[in-house]
DNA sequence: AAGGGACCATTCCTATAGGATTTGTCTATG
DNA sequence: CATAGACAAATCCTATAGGAATGGTCCCTT
């Protein structure tokens, strides 16, 4: 794979603005939450480099931010690899933390939604309702990228920089347990409905209801999967 | 500024497992904590590299990795620079954010907390009544991290890999507010009170009991700050 | 056959070099 | 005097080279 490099761009076109570690860092990102990077696998410095045909010193830029995410973690003179696979009890975890921060963000967000906020997750909604739910997980990926939307589309809203923050320092590994927390995607008409009345909160303009809805939804998805998780 | 290089090391001793680029990070990380580099000031890359006398290709990565906490910025092909000073509105952003998480960090560590744990709190509470109170942020340094010692050890007792997450990408924002927020130490009695409390309902074990304390921390954090902050 | 040590390939880590971009200054011109 | 353009210095960005550590393999010894 080649990336673009700012060497050889058209001189007249616009700068780019866009340096090759951010390239990187959104390559890498990508092959993490669409799932080519399966969880424990080692991610060689060199060896993205030479896949992605740029030099090591970006690929190094780009995988020090993602360590900060989560998604890969660092053994010093060791590498990067793939963070490893959800346990049942970090599955409780993150849904403890998504329970502490999720409904505040759609509490705050309630009182300063647009209504191009609330045309943008009726799609988002709508998205998830005519995504394919097929076994292998190309075909459920617009699946999953919409549901992460969503909800991050209301952290977004929530206006607070700070609750951004920590939602996106959890987004990563929420759309990861999605992925691999072997609970597929058995409970779309569920999920929707949950989002639906996330939204429908969110419309009505009513902060409480909004937050009670956002944690009614995160609540049944931890009794789903749990449910439905292998016994491990 | 001379950091020891993995090269000049003695032969016998055990490995230090410690890169430079890790070094580069605590010492920026403590320049950044301590008030040594200011917001809005610029960080160059070359110019921190010289200082610390190593190579430019670790303080990118450390810088890379300083960029995810939100203490420092970085534009394309511009650089880095400090985080900007905090407006009003950004304090009560970051004190809705800590009034999500830290409460529910003290219920969470409340019913798992040990001994030890209960010790270190109390060092905490100790050195925030005995360490100095001067003007000059060099004679309130150490109130202060006594002061973030003792909300990180209780994120890290909610045994909860998430919310610490989500409280380390508040913890450098509250730290450095501390810093430049204009409150200066003006409220550290009634602040050792308010730990005191924290610590008291933590050792009593009622979890509802410790995050009402942690809630009437911050609340009241907030209220003296706002009292306190001159007019912008 | 099992365990230990030497060797080699791979990978990480750091330094260095040079091209590309930005920024500050200085001069010339309207 | 203000403004535009050119030059120079500083800085960022990427590639490359080589030292250092790790992991695996092979061979030897017990």
């Amino acid at each position: 794979m080649k990336l673009a490099s700012s060497r050889d761009r058209a001189p007249g076109r616009p700068v780019s603005r866009q340096v090759l570690a951010d390239h990187v860092y959104e390559e890498l990102l990508a092959w993490l939450m669409d799932g080519r990077l399966e969880p424990g696998a080692a991610v060689s410095i060199d060896g993205t480099a030479r896949e992605l045909d740029v030099s090591p010193t970006p690929v190094r830029e780009a995988l020090a931010r993602l360590e900060h995410t989560g998604m890969v973690r660092r053994v010093a003179l060791k590498g990067y690899r793939v963070a490893p696979v959800f346990t049942r009890e970090d599955f409780a975890e993150l849904m403890e933390a998504r329970l502490a921060i999720e409904p505040v963000n759609a509490r705050l967000a309630c009182s300063r939604i647009t209504p191009e906020d609330l045309a943008a997750l009726r799609e988002a909604v709508k998205d998830l309702e005519t995504a394919p739910r097929g076994p292998s997980f190309v075909e459920f990926r617009d699946y999953l990228e919409a549901d992460e939307r969503f909800h991050k589309l209301i952290a977004e809203q929530s206006g607070n920089q700070f609750m951004l923050a920590a939602y996106s320092a959890l987004g990563g590994q929420v759309q990861r347990f999605r992925l691999f927390g072997g609970v597929g995607i058995t409970d779309a008409d569920q999920a929707i409905a949950e989002h639906q009345a996330v939204l429908d909160a969110l419309a009505s303009g009513d902060p409480e209801q909004a937050a009670a809805a956002m944690a009614d939804h995160v609540h049944k998805v931890r009794a789903r999967a749990i449910a439905d998780a292998p016994a491990d």
